[in-house]
DNA sequence: ACCTGAACACCGTTCAAGT
DNA sequence: ACCTGAACACCGTTCAAGT
């Protein structure tokens, strides 16, 4: 039988999650598919396409949880909404450590189409929540957004480099989530004092 | 007469600057230098060590200015800190659109090598006379590096994107300076409050 | 409709051999 | 010391031609 398109993501998502992103070539992929490069191009425009296919599947993990309308919590108070966004950043955090390079591949799929992924709407939403009007709200899902995806892609590369061998083992291991957790501290304090002192 | 090191450098940098990074392989580089691309590698260890050079002229404009240890300025008071990293952080801004796609270059040389640039250094120094302790005033200086280099990329991709006729030229011109400033005013004004209630 | 074969236009890096 | 020639092991993408 013909090859599928979910075949082909999926096989893709098995190098990314097995190899990393610099193992994810087209011809690579072509090759354990056990087909020529060019079918691929049959079922996918190209690779950045794919690449966006895989950003949603890497990123599917934090897809449930709160929205901005979401009655019944206690989102509805300021106080609130700035929980449900450490909340949803830490569950964004765990999605992208999920995958080998989840956060450079996401970051990629941000740089070329920062609307693609559902992400910033739902962040902004829920800085809106938090009491930020106007442009502020989305202004602060996108310094939200470009501090987490710094933060993990910088630790996945480390990861990858210790274990490729090119770094030794840190000294103090896994204060990665405490330093992650301190900056979006910062950030989050930044935008309750924001919405204390509107004038 | 042979080739230096410096002329490698500084034809590397010009390809940077008015072509952008994708035009800066190492065989375009020894075409413009009218030699073998083997040749390169006699003056340059890879184009790693490369890009890690073009990475410190990059951020060279934004070298001068208030150290940690400065006299003579308010810097000593907590809030005097803020205002000089307020200040820093929008000079390493502006270094960084400087030169085409440099904060893409930075970033790639701050992801393999967090320590080689100094700004982190500096910047935590900053968050030091701010009143943060310990641990974190260099994770606050970490978060601020993911800010900066995340929001200048993306703007930096966005405008290139644009140049090559891929998007339209946006609405509303230009508010990506008021965006930077406002994440920026939310991270610092998060140290501000995390240094008030030390408890 | 779906794929092959083959090409186009590239990469980064190494290294014996030349001068 | 410094460079060439040539190779190695790759890339992403296109497209006529086949089935």
């Amino acid at each position: 039988m013909p090859l599928t398109r979910d075949q082909v993501i999926e096989t893709a998502f098995e190098i990314l999650r097995d190899y990393g992103l610099a193992d994810l070539s087209m011809r690579r992929l072509a090759r354990d598919l056990g087909v020529q490069p060019g079918a691929l191009y049959w079922h996918v425009k190209n690779k950045q396409e794919l690449l966006g296919v895989l950003s949603v599947m890497i990123m599917a993990p934090s897809d449930s949880g709160p929205t901005g309308s979401d009655p019944g919590s206690d989102a509805l108070t300021e106080s609130g909404a700035i929980a449900a966004l450490r909340l949803q950043s830490r569950t964004i955090r765990r999605a992208l450590l999920g995958v080998r390079d989840g956060a450079e591949v996401v970051a990629l799929t941000h740089a070329l189409d920062p609307e693609s992924l559902s992400v910033l709407r739902r962040l902004a939403v829920g800085f809106e929540a938090a009491g930020l009007r106007g442009h502020k709200a989305g202004w602060a899902a996108k310094a939200l957004v470009h501090y987490i995806l710094g933060s993990v892609t910088e630790e996945q590369t480390r990861s990858g480099l210790i274990q490729a061998g090119v770094l030794a083992a840190p000294a103090e291991m896994s204060d990665a989530e405490d330093a992650f957790d301190f900056g979006l501290e910062l950030l989050l304090a930044g935008a309750a004092t924001t919405t204390n002192a509107p004038r």
